[in-house]
DNA sequence: TAAAAATACTCCATAGGTATTTTAT
DNA sequence: ATAAAATACCTATGGAGTATTTTTA
């Protein structure tokens, strides 16, 4: 696949119309027909509806439209960033890219809140003058930073995973149901009563969709829920629950000491071991520079674990 | 620029070696080269360092890997919720590709906490019915959502836009100084002290970076501020200013009641028109379907600004 | 019949392969 | 001398164009 051919999928969607788009992009209408056709081959759904009066984004075509804007966007937005203005670089490129002999963390943005103290707190204490960067992002794209190098060490939750990672346990995290404090607990602490819940089932859209559809999609079943609303971040998430807008089920650790870092009125229900346990881990390679380091912070997360959530 | 390049400067990074790379993707060794190569002309910028024993990557290379890991991760991620298993779709699909006679609002993410809360307050007031979707992205993804036809009302900052999209200006913002509650807000209010201030500086990464370095750079120059450290997103942002990891300026408007959502330690201190404001704006097209609500937010917004910003 | 998209077919640019050269140790 | 990458050159695939057909209001 070919970022023309995003670009044109964006110019159609525009133009709701392959000719005008193609006019629009200085190109034929075939050829532009012909780049759809290759696209929607490669991702294996169709992304528009033809009609005689022009097209029409399908479902697919439609969900799949910010992604196609973001992926554009973001690579627009590093190549601003490394690409000198008036042949002097900004002050922050020297920053932004000057990672030799840092060590690099890491973290998804759901356990970020959880494990930066400890982390930071050990660090100060055992290697106060070690140059640390904090990189927050989805466990699947922290494993993958650390597996091409760009990344040292990585806290996230458990992904499919090469045999070169070294990967250590921190937690077999329950699940934890989430609603506004201004519900009554009882409804929702009996599982199967959930189906007669007036609130929509908030559910995270990716990467959470694609990655635990295998968890996300028994459950509803199991649970019979009927009324969903999807979110995108954990931000939103909060601020829905908080507003009555709907209730979720998170894994327990991305909401421990909720309480010391967000204000909003949420009640969080555990659920023992009603529903399926999530690994919650620490990967790394063996990384000649930072090995102190990074056994250093094994040992403080996991004693930290055992004290802190066990009990 | 071809995913394929993306996916051949991955296992170059993974193998620090063309030729192993080469290998592993079963092509020849030349082809990768001018695979790069090629890339490398595109973007404007070298992603490797040539050397006899293999490559390493540059630093612009370092910086750009995290965005071809998740550009081609969001690409995997929408296809796999796009895509039937077993001939089946996910219970989710249906919620997620389902926007027909939905009003979709997008939000900076920086902006939802504050704006939440008094669009859902008015739409159910006006509105009960109404089948409503928020996202939250960047601010320059969410106008280019609206120009190509994906959401229908944006609450964002300032962006570059075309002239179709109708901007309606909430706030002319000020910007705001964040540090932590454990140090001393002298230190802190007078900006021409920041210099003798021990922390870094945090500055965020993309898009922030890309777009407002217009903004940041000349304050850096002028506040002669030296060290940095970059953050890659609000949560983590929040919390490294909590734990006295550093300072930073933001717009004042995604502090705004701040302690009503986060419990952090956070001294939060204006910093009235010593620097430039940022405008917060609402951006829609004509839609025929959704015009009322769209109107009634925009009437909603603009006086809720206007009561609650301006005192 | 008219407007839009699809199809058929031709052509050339470019990606990929083979053979060889350069570079640095 | 060796291991890695670059270069030169040839080939073939695929993307883009022109001309034409299909579709449906």
């Amino acid at each position: 696949m070919n970022l023309e051919g995003l670009r044109s999928f964006l110019a159609i969607a525009h133009e709701k119309s392959i000719s005008k788009a193609a006019q629009f992009l200085h190109v034929t209408q075939p050829t532009l027909s012909a780049r759809i056709r290759n696209m929607e081959e490669a991702l294996g759904f169709p992304l528009l509806e033809r009609n005689w009066e022009g097209v029409k984004l399908t479902r697919q075509g439609y969900y799949f439209l910010p992604y196609a804007i973001q992926l554009l966007q973001n690579l627009n937005n590093a190549a601003a960033v490394l690409t000198p203005f008036n042949g002097e670089y900004n002050t922050s490129f020297e920053e932004v890219t000057n990672n030799a002999n840092r060590l690099i963390i890491g973290m998804d943005p759901w356990l970020a809140p959880v494990f930066l103290k400890p982390v930071i707190d050990e660090l100060r204490l055992q290697f106060p003058d070690l140059n640390v960067k904090f990189i927050t992002r989805p466990s699947q794209t922290i494993m993958d930073m650390i597996e091409y190098g760009g990344a040292h060490l990585g806290i996230c939750y458990e992904m499919k995973s090469s045999k070169r990672l070294h990967l250590n346990v921190l937690l077999e995290d329950e699940t934890v149901l989430l609603c506004s404090s201004h519900n009554q607990a009882e409804s929702y602490s009996d599982l199967s009563k959930l189906s007669q819940v007036q609130e929509p089932f908030l559910v995270f859209d990716n990467p959470i969709l694609a990655s635990h559809s295998y968890f996300t999609a028994p459950m509803f079943k199991m649970l019979d829920i009927k009324q969903f609303r999807t979110v995108d971040d954990m931000n939103l998430m909060l601020h829905m629950i908080a507003l009555g807008e709907g209730y979720t089920v998170v894994p327990q650790s991305c909401v421990f000491k909720l309480s010391e870092w967000c204000a909003l009125p949420i009640r969080v229900i555990p659920q023992g071991k009603r529903l399926p346990a999530i690994t919650v881990q620490l990967a790394y390679l063996q990384a000649p520079a930072f090995t102190e380091p990074i056994e250093c912070i094994t040992r403080k997360l996991s004693s930290y674990c055992e004290k802190q959530y066990n009990n």
